[in-house]
DNA sequence: GTCAGTACGTTCGATGCCGTACATACATTC
DNA sequence: GAATGTATGTACGGCATCGAACGTACTGAC
């Protein structure tokens, strides 16, 4: 990737040139690696991310075994966003969900730039809605929905980040994003196995059948997708 | 409520002399009773409203039928939060779930006093990173803790929130929230009750013991209000 | 080629909540 | 004070998911 082509990012690149300029010579190129933790919370926010074909996952705790996935962060948006809100404590874990590389900037250039230019406030704040939107959609959706709408929706999620049909997860993996027992994740994944919406095997999970797969999640899927169009942050 | 007397919302209170005196002009008192709806999703946010004594539910539905409470704002904070962020439409539905006075004002004159006062963006962003992080807890514990314990958390938030031990709430209304059947607040409410913890009788329910309710709450309660004394808008 | 480790499959009883239906009791209106 | 509406109580079968236990199969290390 040269310095002349776009940035991957969506948020980098719907800045005008001049707003990214001012950005680049601080943005470093990093290959962040699955399982990478990036933040725990109340662990202070030394580094923001902007990635650029890895998937990043924001994840509630409630004891030492249950997670939940409440927000997911692609080359849509940005990790560390209490940063854009002046805070310099996450709330979250965050976790390398995918594998890839991303633009890693220290939070306090972040900031310098972050307070002089009114056009990254902008692209920014309006992704942070965005992920809330995000957020609380996600949040009714596992309350109310079953396993396997709820699985389906994070796979189709997740390809649209990574830009993949093909992507490694365990069930175990999964089961601490949707907050649920691996055994519980192999019975649904398996069920949108056996109609042949997708396949997996030891850790690799591929989409067969996106079409099939949109069929089987719930509405909440569409409803995050308008989410980021509207942000103007969509594929 | 004089004008000379401090601000009794905490937002508000927490800004500068002069921050606030900047606002106090355009703020115009107002009544929210019970069950009016201030934002519907996807619609025009036109005002914002600064809770003193009554409080506001952020709901998001998943069918005609159910919707969960995702947030909860009540005088140490704001509704109206993409206002902040720029943007003008909200994501969510804003429930007046408890009735009472709270501080109003323009979308558009909000705005322009935002834009000028850097404290006043220092508040707010504060609390929007406090109210994502209530948002992503209450999202897991929606999702692992039983009906029973997320009735007691819910009751305490609320009884913080209008300072006061009683409060109008039938079990319907309750379901609403907690994204439960009727019945099933029923049976939670009625164990409450069986150990003298709360007492309720049409639509009136009210706090017995709130030690007691702690203690059959979960760690979000604890979890939560961490969050709001950090962005020193606790009680 | 053996072994240990990891990923996935399956079962089974328990449980929490759902959907539905109906009963009861208080409250308001006339 | 009869009638109607609203709030709460209760019951019951059904289902999704849980917790726990154990089995199978592929993989890489030695």
């Amino acid at each position: 990737m040269t310095d002349r082509n776009p940035p991957a990012n969506k948020v980098l690149a719907s800045l005008p040139p001049k707003s990214y300029q001012r950005l680049r010579a601080q943005l470093e190129p990093v290959i962040l690696t699955f399982g990478q933790i990036l933040y725990e919370p109340g662990e202070t926010i030394r580094q923001v991310y902007f990635p650029i074909d890895c998937l990043i996952s924001l994840l509630t705790a409630v004891d030492k075994r249950r997670t939940l996935e409440v927000g997911m962060v692609g080359n849509e948006g940005m990790a560390g966003m209490p940063v854009v809100l002046g805070i310099d404590v996450s709330g979250v874990r965050a976790l390398v969900q995918g594998g890839g590389n991303a633009l890693r900037m220290s939070s306090k250039g972040f900031r310098v730039a972050f307070d002089r230019d009114q056009l990254l406030q902008q692209a920014l704040f309006r992704y942070t809605h965005a992920l809330m939107a995000q957020i609380s959609q996600t949040a009714a959706c596992n309350r109310f929905h079953a396993a396997e709408a709820r699985l389906a929706r994070w796979l189709l999620m997740t390809r649209e980040r990574v830009d993949s049909d093909e992507f490694p997860l365990t069930h175990e993996f999964l089961a601490h994003m949707l907050g649920l027992r691996r055994e519980g994740v192999t019975e649904a994944a398996s069920a949108l196995k056996r109609r042949k919406l997708i396949s997996y095997s030891r850790g690799k999970i591929q989409i067969l059948d996106v079409r099939g797969l949109k069929a089987s999640t719930c509405s909440c899927y569409q409803v995050v997708n308008t989410v980021y169009q509207l942000a103007a942050l969509a594929a």
